[in-house]
DNA sequence: CTAATATAAATAGCGACCTATGTAAATGGT
DNA sequence: ACCATTTACATAGGTCGCTATTTATATTAG
């Protein structure tokens, strides 16, 4: 009665639509030799730059062991590579390798035109509208995640 | 220039919102000796009811092997049980164990009070909003997942 | 009634995340 | 200089999900 429907509020509906992203998106990615949790790493690292790995997890805005994981298949697969960070032991510099770089421009395409096809029948107006209330709803799951954060760590202290 | 900011676009921004809602509510259910993907299990077998992993995968909308891996964990946990289906050896019925009838309220009540939290500052009509670009969304990548399987399939044959 | 096919689960293996913890290299205050 | 703290990574372990494949039980066609 309350919730007659398993998927008609915010959190299963958003869940839904990440899944169904992320198949999409591997499909089109995965055979150009890639998938797509690298993407924000290829996007960082694109034009020859080099990260560290704590910067690299930072904007691409996931916990530093993921970045590790996803850095880690990357070197597997040739795709990184890593050199010492001047100054700092402890850290080190990753970019791209050249197969990556020589890799991408084919692999954004089949994203491009993936892409989009799930705004059909979408106007501009409602595009713009859902991504104003997307961008406001993860600015409130932020500051929740972040304030139980506090709360979890000050229990502890 | 094209992307200049990687979250502004429509996947990456519903992927973090998906991602926030997961760890919030697994904080919340967790204490509960839930976690997150048993929840629509929980719901569909609420009062008593039993179904087949079969039934309980499509109503879930997740794959078969997904569903039993929950299944299997829930299994483990004391959460469910299993007895033949009368009529096919192949097949069994999943019910709730008293145990886990016995936590649901909390947990419920848990989730209740993160819920909806994260629409803070949300109009009802922006609400609604939402919720109906989400499923128009979420309608198209349907069609979409969909539509590649059967183009991945005629390939094959 | 048997052979081919379809269906229900199980299994193997992988990717994307997370939390909790350990380790080694800076850094900062005394 | 020295010890405590912070910082950057690494590692262990867990959940959620997927694809591909196998196994066992129905079902259907001939």
């Amino acid at each position: 009665m309350t919730d007659w429907n398993l998927f008609d509020r915010p959190a299963p509906l958003v869940n839904m639509a990440s899944r169904s992203f992320l198949r999409l998106g591997e499909r089109r990615v995965k055979p150009h030799g890639f998938s797509i949790g690298q993407l924000p790493v290829l996007y960082l690292l694109r034009d020859g730059k080099a990260m560290s790995q704590r910067d690299l997890a930072r904007a691409a805005k996931v916990e530093q062991p993921s970045m590790a994981q996803i850095l880690a298949r990357m070197e597997r697969d040739g795709l990184i590579q890593r050199t010492p960070m001047p100054g700092d032991g402890r850290s080190q510099l990753v970019s791209l390798t050249k197969a990556a770089k020589a890799k991408m421009p084919a692999a954004r395409k089949a994203l491009h035109r993936n892409q989009d096809h799930a705004l059909a029948g979408f106007s501009a107006a409602e595009t713009a509208t859902l991504l104003d209330l997307l961008r406001r709803l993860n600015r409130n799951l932020d500051r929740m995640v972040a304030e139980e954060v506090e709360v979890g760590e000050a229990v502890e202290a």
